[in-house]
DNA sequence: TATTAATATTGCAATATTACGATAAATAGT
DNA sequence: ACTATTTATCGTAATATTGCAATATTAATA
């Protein structure tokens, strides 16, 4: 049916899943990493930057935005938008809490 | 379009996005930790463990295991599924190394 | 070989995502 | 106030994803 049965999941699996679809698109990747480079924030030259159109960067950066990855300050007509350092922080515990799982034994099969 | 335009990022940009698309799913999510988990690799107690449809538990084991992050092997009627580890490792270098990413300077704005 | 058990595949419906043109909103400068 | 610039929003088309019922496949066992 295209949509998720959150319900029947923890909010830690939720957390995970959420913060990982941030990162599912190429275009969001690309923003978050020229965020980090660019030492100044960067506004609308993330659109020169990476090869989409203006509404469709925007969008992209509305969904970072609402997870709180990212925030912006209006700087005269345009938008200067950077990390949001402390959230990033705080969804890398979550993440690599996940990423760094162990196997507690060895398997016995594969 | 529901399309995306892979041809203009970074292999290295799509491979973060691809395997964070793995996680992106509380149902992949919740089958990993349990893969991790249980020290024996599970075969299909994980449609029980996890609340979803056995056909839909088999798709979501297609995609991970299309990623390579699992394996499967028989074992009579039954499939046994474990972590592949040395994969795992692998995206685990990629995915690590875009978490970790630092920000060089103080942002001048936000 | 018929039956049973476990998993995979197919087909489909519902929803989500991606992308962009057109347009609106906000602000700066004339 | 008018214009130009920048960003957000709306509307819409195309594609992707999620989920499951029905069915097929595979292997063990009677």
């Amino acid at each position: 049916m295209g949509i998720t049965k959150t319900e029947i999941f923890t909010d830690q699996q939720n957390q995970v899943a959420t913060f990982a679809k941030a990162f599912g698109h190429p275009a969001r990747v690309a923003i978050l990493q020229h965020l980090f480079k660019i030492k100044a924030c960067i506004c609308g030259d993330l659109v020169d930057e990476i090869g989409l159109a203006q509404p469709t960067i925007s969008q992209h950066l509305k969904e970072l935005k609402n997870l709180g990855l990212i925030k912006g300050s209006i700087e005269g007509t345009s938008i200067c938008y950077c990390i949001h350092t402390e959230n990033w922080a705080a969804m890398k515990a979550v993440v690599s809490e996940f990423l760094n799982q162990d196997l507690e034994n060895k398997s016995n099969c594969c």
